[in-house]
DNA sequence: TCTTTGTTTTGAACATGTTCAAATTTTCAA
DNA sequence: TTGAAAATTTGAACATGTTCAAAACAAAGA
């Protein structure tokens, strides 16, 4: 049996919540590539066998790391999409909550982002990593509905999944900018919320009506159907 | 004495190729991961430490595969360059030599790409891979040079880079196109490429001149100075 | 030719992610 | 309580990228 698929006995919860623990504190001192498992084992008071026992590989823990931030930054931005309907504001709170909450664990967020390839496990493209992303994706759905953009029918479906995109790309340069204070991202932030809200302001104005379609096309060879 | 510090003897060039070209074989054949460095010393009649020898790791072949192709490719795109100082012709001309020339290397550009992280040797933002990177934006220098592009001097000096940036992206899309003879990536080279110039055609227009600025500061968050 | 020096080649050894059969512990019905 | 079945834990074993000391070979000066 995969250790996906175990059953939750409180006990081995408790041992995988150990385990989880424990690597999540040698992943942040010595970065994921340099941690072992061996030494996330030993450190957990585990043997080796009993760390894939309960995660089927090294990359399953930063999986479990990413669902478990998923868990825990859902009532915040719960609490920010009650708050106002205004999408600026909705977009500002939602991906600075992520900014902040993964702040202490940039190498991990790294070891995330590193891959591209939507084969690896790790990818933020890969199957394996599907359920997380629609979880994050169903987020900006809802940052958009009853929010007033207006968007013609061939480009809205796809303004979740822009979002996301765009909110992964800000990630990227933040796991990588090595500014002060990360003041880098802050300013990209800025610039490029407040850049994407005036085109989706003005996106109604007739004189940008004939892009609707060549937009709408280009999305749908990006993206596949639907 | 690391591989690439090297000595060019006939002989020891002449193995080293052997080397690679087993490499070669070994990656289309099997992939990039599946391939095992015993393997690709057996193939080429050599013990695993003499493919050490040559080659400081399995990355360090991708990485010669990239260089040699590079270099096969300069003619051809020197040729393009020659030919017209149209810059769609001239962009449409690179691009679609190299999307030609890695059509059988599909798996190996894939290796390339799969890496997003700067630290990571194979990374196309790496280090490792700066001078085949520099290499690759001087060709869109000149592309963009001569040609009569009509762009502020706080956007202009980033053209290359983002053309560059563009390329890759494209590239990615092509390496993960499954679709029939890749025919959404050709779809996509098709309608941005032309979309793209159209925005460069009219980014002179009155119109547009507040934009400069913005868009400068943002490129310059971006990149950094210069 | 012989010796010295530098180059190339070899395969064993190592580190680490992962698998697995066996040992141990826990659970729970009788 | 007892014993069978299930869950958990263990550490040895394996695969593969990489390192390294030693062996084999080549070059070149005496």
């Amino acid at each position: 049996m995969t250790a996906m698929e175990q059953q939750l006995t409180p006990k081995s919860e408790a041992t995988r919540s150990r385990i989880l623990a424990a690597a999540l504190g040698v992943f942040r001192e010595r970065g994921f590539d340099a941690a072992t498992m061996r030494e996330i084992a030993t450190s957990a008071g585990m043997s080796l066998g009993a760390a894939y026992y309960y995660f089927d590989s090294k990359d399953a823990l930063v999986m479990a790391f990413y669902r478990q931030a998923q868990q825990e930054m859902a009532p915040s931005i719960e609490h920010i999409l009650s708050e106002s309907t205004n999408l600026e504001q909705r977009l500002h709170g939602i991906i600075g909550k992520k900014l902040e909450y993964f702040s202490p664990n940039q190498t991990l967020m790294g070891a995330l982002s590193a891959h591209i390839d939507p084969k690896h496990p790790l990818s933020p493209f890969s199957a394996a990593t599907a359920s997380i992303r629609d979880r994050d994706i169903a987020f900006f759905q809802r940052a958009v509905t009853d929010s007033k953009v207006k968007l013609p029918p061939s480009i809205l479906p796809f303004l979740p999944r822009l979002l996301w995109l765009y909110q992964m790309g800000l990630m990227l340069f933040w796991v990588y900018d090595r500014s002060p204070n990360r003041e880098r991202t802050a300013l990209l932030f800025d610039k490029t919320l407040s850049m994407m809200l005036l085109v989706l302001k003005f996106s109604g104005v007739p004189l940008l009506r004939p892009l609707y379609r060549p937009a709408g096309e280009l999305l749908k060879t990006i993206y596949g159907e639907a």
